[in-house]
DNA sequence: ACCCCTCCCAGTGTCGGACACTAACCAATG
DNA sequence: CATTGGTTAGTGTCCGACACTGGGAGGGGT
């Protein structure tokens, strides 16, 4: 502890090689685009073998420090976020967490989301919002469509937010938390008109840039689902991965 | 969007390894404190090399979805949540996020974590916590080590919440953030003091079991945070990484 | 001079085999 | 029955090799 600079070389030489490169990031000495050495190069750069330089480069990959855009160029990048909810999403999972702490968590950041929106969203975002709730009404009936649509309108409410910060902290939840909707649908009265003037009043808000009333509607929103959540009685059922998680990069 | 399985295997093999071990674990076929076979086995098994799956397995380990309690033993886990923060804390850090944006959504998260934990703290947590506040205390006038003791004192209360959802999403702001007091002290009237008051007021407030002053409290522990943000002009500045972060994985 | 096509090369993904080192298992010993 | 010592399977690292391919070099057409 009185050591601020703790050079935590773990014994493998792998490691090593990732720690060293991911601490050049880091400091800045590899920005973002930056392209590396050849495996073979950076092998007796380290003095190492190329099979263990891979493994190496495997694990900040696998991190989103560095990627390859060609099969032919390996560079440095920022972690893209949907890497990090992934991750997040998955871990969650995992670990079995309840809808009760979803929900809770919910609770705060939905309302967030809405009030960031309303904040900042511009013409064209709205316009896209429109036509994302247009497509929800439209697929009114329709469960999984419906569901998938209803993460996505949250998931871009939450983008217009210009948050950096708070898109990879919701989304996760979101995306856990929405999938419970095929439980609740059947049991729930009126679910997908609910569902509907929810989000249509959100959208209003944020359209009439009044902050206060997307932000109460959110939260409404989120306690309209507690609700359903609790006639289903899934308070403390774990919710599922909503579909399998791929490692491959999504060119966006 | 028709088919809802997606086999999105890439070409690479070492991916298609990874992908499928993922898939066992997540499908619950793998549990963890499951161990897998050993490298050259599973070679065989998949049809590849050693060289082959142990890229897919470094993989996997820097997801945290197995790991190697003993060099000898490599079994499936639950990703450990301080990986989950230390990845999404590294990748705010690169991707800039400025002070305000981190401000803005601990404005809703520390309330929440002050909530839940006025709600559901044990006497032992409590008496935990209270030992925390009288380390700050008498650390009061150094800089480095009130820093530490504020992130820790926050991230011990969320824990209290026992929310395993609130946990990653508010550590890696929290961690951000509280840096930021390095700039903030020079400049800011009284700043110990109103620190320790505030956790004070959080402490005691947990102690009594109110909620909502527990919630008020940590609201304007933080907006009292952007006066300090806004008064040292780093509204728009970007965070530091705390400290360089390790692959190793903490023994707890 | 500029554009297009073709060929070549470097670099990657994968393979196979090899070796030192050590944790864990086993068996013999006290 | 506990201890101790040897054996062994499994890991981390190394070496060398090969097929495949993207991208650049160079040549030919307009």
């Amino acid at each position: 502890m009185s050591h601020p600079e703790k050079p935590v070389q773990s014994g493998y030489a792998y490691q090593k090689i990732a720690e060293e490169i991911e601490a050049q990031i880091l400091r800045g000495d590899l920005k973002p685009g930056d392209l590396l050495p050849g495996e073979t190069e950076m092998g007796s750069l380290f003095g190492v073998t190329r099979s263990t330089v891979r493994e190496g480069l495997r694990q900040l990959e696998t991190d989103g420090l560095i990627h390859r855009p060609s099969p032919r160029r390996m560079e440095v990048t920022v972690p893209p976020v949907d890497l990090l909810t992934t991750r997040a999403t998955r871990a969650m999972a995992l670990m079995k967490v309840t809808f009760r702490e979803l929900v809770e968590v919910a609770m705060v950041m939905e309302p967030l989301a809405a009030r960031t929106a309303a904040e900042r969203a511009t013409p064209e975002e709205i316009e896209d919002l429109q036509q994302l709730h247009a497509a929800l009404v439209a697929s009114e009936g329709q469960l999984e469509e419906t569901i998938e649509l209803d993460e996505k309108f949250h998931s871009r409410v939450t983008e217009i937010g210009h948050n950096r910060v708070l898109g990879p902290a919701r989304e996760p939840v979101g995306l856990l938390l929405f999938r419970g909707f095929e439980h609740i649908a059947p049991v729930a009265t009126n679910f997908y008109k609910r569902q509907i003037e929810a989000h249509s009043n959100i959208l209003a808000a944020i359209r009439d840039r009044d902050v206060e009333r997307a932000s109460k509607w959110a939260r409404m929103h989120i306690e309209d689902f507690w609700r359903g959540v609790q006639l289903a009685g899934l308070d403390d059922a774990n919710p599922v991965l909503p579909r399998p998680v791929s490692h491959t990069e999504g060119v966006t």
